[in-house]
DNA sequence: CCAAAAGTGTTGCAAATACACCCATGA
DNA sequence: TCATGGGTGTATTTGCAACACTTTTGG
C-alpha cells in the first residue's frame, strides 16, 4: 500500500551508481608528511593515543534522507570504466586523487531504498594520503569525520563504511597497502603508527619492526630522521611497489588499478 | 569510429544483469552421498588422482559470441535483493539450489562490451553439493565442464571464472565453507579430497586430520563407514553451520545468505 | 646525567610440517 | 596373511608475542 509511485517500477531496472568509501589518517598516526601541528577540524588526538582513520561525506540536499550525510557518489555513465566512474566520483566531490582505489562490494534489493526509488550502488573504497587529505577544502555540504564517530546516515551507508573499515583491517595484514597511508620515505615508528591507527589497538615497537624487516617489502634510504631528544630513527621506503598484493588478488590484477597508478606516477610516484 | 550504433548509447547508463559461476565436484572427490561410478560428462578421473571442480555453462544463441559457452544469467529486476536475482538465475537455468552464494565483483566498462551493448555484471558464486549437481540433465545449450578444461567462452567469462576459483582457494583456508560441498555426513578422508580438488594438490591425511579435529568445527556422529579393504572410518558432521564465516565476514553477514539459507534448512539442513 | 625512543636478544608458546609407527579390516 | 587406509605419536621448524636489555640522541 505505501510506495504506490514506486510501484510501476518494480518490475523494471533499477537505477545504478557508483559510491566511495574514502579513507585517511590524521596526523597523529602519519608524521612523516606533515609540518604543521593541528589535525583535520581542530579534532586533534592527544599525542600519547592511537591515530584515528577519517572520511569525507557529503550532506544530502534532496529527500530521501535530507540532511544526513551521505557517501560521495555519482551516476554511471558506459563510456567509462567502473574503477574511473569511482574515480571520478571521488575526485569531483572532494579534488583529490586516491592512493589506492578498490571495489568493495555492490548493494542493491528493494530493502534499501525506503521510499525512493530501487537504486543498486556498486561501491569502491580509497586510501588518500596525507597531503592529499589536507588539500580539501571543508564546505558546507562536505566535512571529514573520524570514523568512530559517525554522524546520523542516509541510507545504508553507515553499514557500508563499517565493512570498507573492516576490509582495510584484514587487507592491511596481509598487503602492502599501509604504503598508501604513508610518505614516500617514513621510520618503522611512522608506520607503526598507520597499522595503529587502522587496527585500532597499540603494537610492540620491537616486534613490528621485526616483522617489518623479516617481510623483505621494505629498504633502508640510508638516510635518518631526529624527532625528539632521543636516537634518530632510520627512513624506509616500500622497495617494490605493491609486491604481495597482486599475489593475493590473482587474476583481478590485470582488470584494475590502472588509472590510480596513471594519477600517481604523474604525481611523482605518490 | 567503429561502434557506430552504440555511440548514442555512450553517455547513458549501461545494461545490467547477474551471472552466477556455479562449482561441484566430481565424483572422485566427494563420496559421501554418491552411489554410482560413473563421473559427470563420463569423464571420472583415475581413481588415485585428485578429484576436479566442474561448472555448467550456457550455450549462446545470440550475438555477440554466437556458439560460444558463457555463464547463466539473466538481467535484474528491481524487486528482488541482488542475491535473489542470482539465486533466481541460477535456479532458472539449471533447476538446481546451491548450498552457498556469495556475490565475487562486478564488472563493467566499456572493454568487456566488444561490439555489444555496454553491459554491467554483478557475478555471485556458488556452491552445490554431489546430489544437487546429479539433478543437472545436461542438454544442448547447458553442460558441465571440468574447470582446467574449459572451453571457448564467451567475453571476459573466463576471467571470472578463474576469479572465482581463486577465491574458493582462498576461502577454503579460512572458513567452513567446505561443509557446502559434502554431504551431511562424511568421513575425514572424503573432507580431505574435497579440500585437495579445490586446492589441486594432495593433503597429508595425518596433518589434515588434526587441523580439522583441533578447530572444533567437526563432531562425530558416532558411526562409521567402510569403504574397503581395510579400517572403518569415523564419520562426523559440522557442528554449528557457518560459525568461522560470520566472524570473516564481518558488518556484511547481516545483509546476505537468507535466501540460501531458507532453501538449504528446507531441504532438511543441506 | 637522564628521559625517551631506537634497536637487539632471549624465551616461550602455538601451529604447521614431515614422517615413523600402530590399528583394524576385508579379501 | 597382508595390503590398505584409519588413526596416533613425535621431532623439527616457524612465526609470533612478551619483555628485558642495550644504544644513541637532545636537553
Amino acid at each position: 500500500m505505501p510506495l504506490g509511485n514506486v510501484s510501476e517500477r518494480r518490475h523494471g531496472a533499477p537505477d545504478l551508481g557508483v559510491s566511495v568509501v574514502i579513507l585517511a589518517l590524521d596526523k597523529r598516526a602519519n608524521i612523516a608528511s606533515g609540518l604543521g601541528k593541528s589535525a583535520h577540524h581542530d579534532d586533534a588526538p592527544a599525542s600519547n593515543e592511537v591515530g584515528r582513520l577519517w572520511l569525507p561525506l557529503v550532506k544530502r540536499v534532496k529527500q530521501p534522507y535530507l540532511g544526513c550525510w551521505a557517501l560521495p557518489g555519482a551516476g554511471l555513465r558506459s563510456d567509462i570504466s567502473l574503477e574511473d566512474a569511482a574515480f571520478t566520483a571521488l575526485e569531483s566531490t572532494t579534488a583529490m586523487h586516491p592512493h589506492y582505489l578498490e571495489q568493495l562490494y555492490t548493494f542493491g534489493g528493494p530493502a534499501r531504498s525506503q521510499g525512493g526509488l530501487p537504486m543498486v550502488s556498486i561501491v569502491y573504497w580509497a586510501l588518500v594520503g596525507q597531503a592529499e587529505a589536507e588539500t580539501l577544502h571543508e564546505a558546507n555540504n562536505v566535512q571529514w569525520f573520524a570514523t568512530d564517530a559517525l554522524p546520523e546516515m542516509a541510507f545504508d551507508h553507515e553499514a557500508i563504511v563499517d565493512y570498507a573499515l573492516w576490509r582495510l583491517r584484514n587487507k592491511i595484514e596481509y598487503s602492502s597497502i599501509a604504503s598508501r597511508l604513508v610518505g614516500n620515505e617514513f621510520t618503522l615508528a611512522q608506520l607503526r603508527h598507520v597499522y595503529e591507527a587502522v587496527l585500532g589497538k597499540a603494537l610492540d615497537p620491537a616486534n613490528f619492526r621485526r616483522r617489518m624487516l623479516t617481510s623483505d617489502s621494505l629498504q633502508q634510504t640510508g638516510k635518518y630522521q631526529a624527532e625528539g631528544r632521543h636516537r634518530p630513527a632510520a627512513l624506509y621506503r616500500y622497495s617494490a611497489d605493491t609486491p604481495i598484493e597482486e599475489i593475493y588478488e590473482g587474476s583481478l590484477a590485470a582488470l584494475t588499478s590502472h588509472k590510480v597508478l596513471a594519477a600517481n606516477t604523474a604525481r611523482q610516484h605518490r
